[in-house]
RNA sequence: GCGCCCAUAGCUCAGUUGGAUAGAGCGUUGGACUACGAAUCCAAAGGUCAGAGGUUCGAAUCCUCUUGGGCGCACCA
């Protein structure tokens, strides 16, 4: 709706900008939301012209102005400021009624079509099943399920994927350190491996078999009967735990496959053919530098083995071949540098990268009692996504997560996260949704009615109202640039600001006591300002609860 | 040593792709419930945007250097 009333503005200031100026060289009409006081909508186009025409910026929009007698539908003022600032104002009924539109069907709101008729592929998490999930995956999780969703509201059809690696040499050490913790229970001699996972989980599994086989599988002298149940009980903990974060995916893709299909034979033998690698000290390796790549890399190690840079390239081929237009890769920082190698790869393979977006993001730390707390490694020492779940629940965990832009670290406060009150920004948010939902319930008790949207019923509505009238507008503008720009955290910001000024509006205006037009009026913006919420909150996987 | 990310209020962070007087939350201080939910609201204080140069009408934003942190630089994933 507000992204239309964009785009019609822009149309209209390219073409008065080419009549009054005649311009050479493209045009590139930028939009912000201005301060407080400068009317809805700014767009700093005259400061661009000023170099082009050598013109001072103030009068080039002062020209502009004087041409707004036929600005198009929906805007009703249009000002130039200085130093060279053209403001427009929304036109008030044309609010109103984009307003009416919502209420009669709120399925609508925040759904677009730039993605319509093409499908995505977000893949994330994609942790090797050898333990439970850190906070980081979490992060992990919680950024990709949400652009994820964003990309749905976008218009694409979303697959949801987890890839996994059950083929490496991670997975052997997983099996021997299962092993020697079963045989450590049957008092037999053990060595446990250099490198082994030691977390107290695989003595828990070792003891799940133990149940099962007694000592049956003592003479084992293999790891592959340890790894295959531990794969099993990880992955299905992995799973329940994501579930916990209302997460599913729609496809878990098995490194496996791409040794039995063939895959990874193929790209070896294209890249082959096309003189990309050579052989060294026994090991294949791939001429990454000369693609300005800091270092080659090797792709079969001298065992025979493949590293997992080979299986990376074949699976991002084949997810290439699958027609996604669009594909996103969530990553932790720590991948970066292997990421480039792929993407690398891919592009000299003739591949359309691109359709390929990657969104890193950076490490969490959490903190407690004012302490960070390590996050670290193998040791039994960290916090598990699963505990901190527990700790402050699925909203919070979910909220929590986004309150950063990927790009920097984030800071995780259990204390305040924990916290059921005031200092809380999911409460804060939450309170807004479930005040409103207490809004309706008082009315009903009271008999109130429920009015019929219709712009006459929003007549009243003025200096008191139409703010947060625009603000649900500017909610649906921020969840499609979110969703275009990977960034859910902007989804965050926008509804801190919108439950921001709600609980403003609330706590100076009367909404059933007031004189019937006046009620109805706010009733129906409240009402309004539910939809954008519920809207937004849902795109986070946060509950909007009607009651706290 | 090299590459990537970062440095903004006491703390944690936004800042709409280079624009108006740099904004929130928390914390601090002081106010507001005889009310549709005080899990809220109102107000105040708080800044050399790490530092130094450069690019131009204009820089937190772009370029270079310096300082300080995170992550990488595996024949691990």
């Amino acid at each position: 709706m507000i992204q239309g009333l964009y785009k019609r503005l822009e149309a209209w200031l390219e073409r008065r900008i080419l009549e009054v100026f005649k311009p050479s060289g493209a045009l590139d009409i930028a939009f912000e939301r201005p301060k407080e006081g400068f009317g809805d909508l700014a767009t700093p186009v005259a400061f661009q012209l000023a170099r082009l025409l050598r013109m001072p910026p103030i009068e080039i929009a002062e020209r502009l102005e004087a041409q707004a007698a036929d600005l198009p539908e929906g805007f009703s003022a249009l000002r130039a400021a200085p130093p060279g600032y053209l403001n427009a104002e929304f036109d008030p009924e044309f609010l109103k009624n984009a307003l009416v539109e919502v209420l009669e069907h709120p399925e609508l709101f925040g759904m677009f079509d730039d993605g319509s008729g093409k499908r995505a592929q977000v893949e994330f998490v994609s942790a090797n099943p050898t333990g439970p999930l850190t906070v980081g995956h979490g992060r992990q999780a919680v950024l990709g399920s949400s652009i994820a969703n964003l990309l749905e509201a976008l218009g694409y059809e979303v697959t949801q994927e987890y890839y996994y690696n059950d083929a490496g040499r991670q997975m052997r050490v997983l099996g021997e350190s299962i092993r020697a913790r079963y045989l450590e229970i049957l008092g037999e001699p053990a060595s446990f491996p250099e490198d082994g996972y030691q977390g107290d989980y695989i003595r828990e599994i070792a003891r799940q078999i133990f149940e099962h086989f007694a000592d049956g599988l003592k003479a084992e002298a293999t790891h592959e009967p340890f790894q295959k149940y531990g794969e099993r009980v990880i992955f299905e903990d992995i799973q329940r735990t994501l579930q916990r974060l209302g997460i599913r995916f729609d496809v878990y893709f098995s490194e496996h496959t791409l040794y039995e299909d063939g895959s990874i034979e193929r790209v070896l033998e294209r890249m082959s053919a096309l003189g990309l690698l050579y052989e060294k000290d026994g090991a294949l390796w791939f001429k990454a530098q000369e693609f300005g790549q800091p270092k080659d890399r090797v792709f079969r190690k001298a065992s025979g083995e493949y590293t997992y840079r080979l299986p990376d390239i074949a699976y991002h081929v084949q997810k290439l071949g699958r027609g996604f237009d669009l594909i996103v890769d969530v990553l932790g920082a720590d991948h970066h540098l292997s990421s480039q190698d792929v993407i690398t790869a891919i592009k000299v393979l003739g591949q359309d990268v691109s359709r390929i977006r990657v969104v890193l993001h950076q490490f969490v730390t959490l903190v407690k009692g004012g302490e960070r707390v390590k996050v670290s490694t193998r040791k039994a020492t960290y916090v598990t996504l699963d505990e901190l779940i527990d700790m402050v629940g699925k909203d919070a965990c979910r909220f929590f997560f986004l309150l950063r832009k990927a790009d920097t670290h984030l800071d995780f406060d259990i204390d305040l996260a924990r916290k059921q009150g005031e200092e809380n920004p999911v409460y804060y948010v939450q309170y807004a949704h479930a005040r409103i939902c207490s809004v309706f319930e008082v009315a009903k008790n009271r008999g109130v009615a429920m009015p019929n949207p219709s712009i006459e019923a929003l007549q009243t509505l003025n200096e008191a109202e139409l703010p947060l009238l625009k603000a649900v507008f500017w909610l649906e503008h921020t969840l499609r640039e979110a969703a275009r720009e990977l960034e859910p955290h902007r989804v965050v910001y926008a509804l801190m600001d919108i439950a921001g000024l709600f609980h403003s509006f609330y706590s100076h205006n009367r909404i059933l006591e007031s004189p019937e037009e006046i009620r109805n009026a706010r009733l129906l913006l409240v009402q309004g300002l539910g939809v954008a919420l519920r809207r937004g909150l849902s795109l986070l996987n946060v509950t909007a609860p009607e009651k706290m």
